[in-house]
DNA sequence: TCCTTTTGTCTACAAAATAGAACTTTAATT
DNA sequence: AATTAAAGTTCTATTTTGTAGACAAAAGGA
């Protein structure tokens, strides 16, 4: 493949983490997939995406302070760098291009397909 | 997988051939997507796509006339299916929420990234 | 009938999506 | 100190998607 292409998984993962903003944890990313994008993975399958995306480099992310006064391993916060998020520009543009030119498409969205 | 996602490239042949409405075959979508998708891919690469969509339902073909008076195997139509549209419809719907979603993004856009 | 053009099919491999088990860390509890 | 809970990561393995390139087929023209 071209390695430069963002997979469809893996845009909806890049588009949760600046949803969440700071929160973004692998954790919260789940959790948003499955609330708000209708998607259950487990978490092996995110960290592979996340992985694949930091390799890329559209995300970087940090380990987070210990102790908010709870248990576990700290938390690892995500982020979307700027070449994560001009990446998912450039996809968002190619597909709202080729939706303006569909004829008839406010037609028959209109009346529902 | 899932099998009811739409793949990344599958989602712009899908739309291409939303574009060329009647003229879709294999020759125009293949410009198509090399002109207005940036996307150079090779007749294999297109019709493997193209199978896979007609098996989970999202395109049907059929055999063109032969004799438009010009050489050559006769062309293959293909047409998006009801299934198919509503596939995309969702996944742009899935997108468009998420971005809505983003903090800060009107800001973000205006001042570029 | 053989060549050329145009287009579709087959084979094969690379990359992305995904699950699930095993393992690590850290901190609160007992 | 030992146990347990909460995150989180890593590894192995499989299915789906993306892609190229060689090959086969159909049709008109030489």
């Amino acid at each position: 493949m071209r390695g430069e292409t963002l997979g469809e998984f893996e845009e909806i993962v890049l588009l949760s983490i600046l949803v969440l903003g700071d929160e973004a944890s692998g954790y919260t990313i789940k959790k948003e997939l499955n609330q708000n994008a209708g998607r259950d993975i487990s978490r092996g399958a995110l960290h592979t995406s996340l992985s694949r995306l930091e390799g890329k480099g559209f995300v970087k992310s940090r380990q987070g302070e210990a102790s908010e006064s709870r248990r576990g391993r700290p938390k690892r916060h995500y982020e979307v760098t700027n070449q994560g998020k001009t990446a998912l520009h450039e996809a968002k543009e190619r597909r709202d291009q080729l939706w303006n030119r569909i004829p008839g498409v406010r037609l028959e969205l209109q009346y529902g397909w």
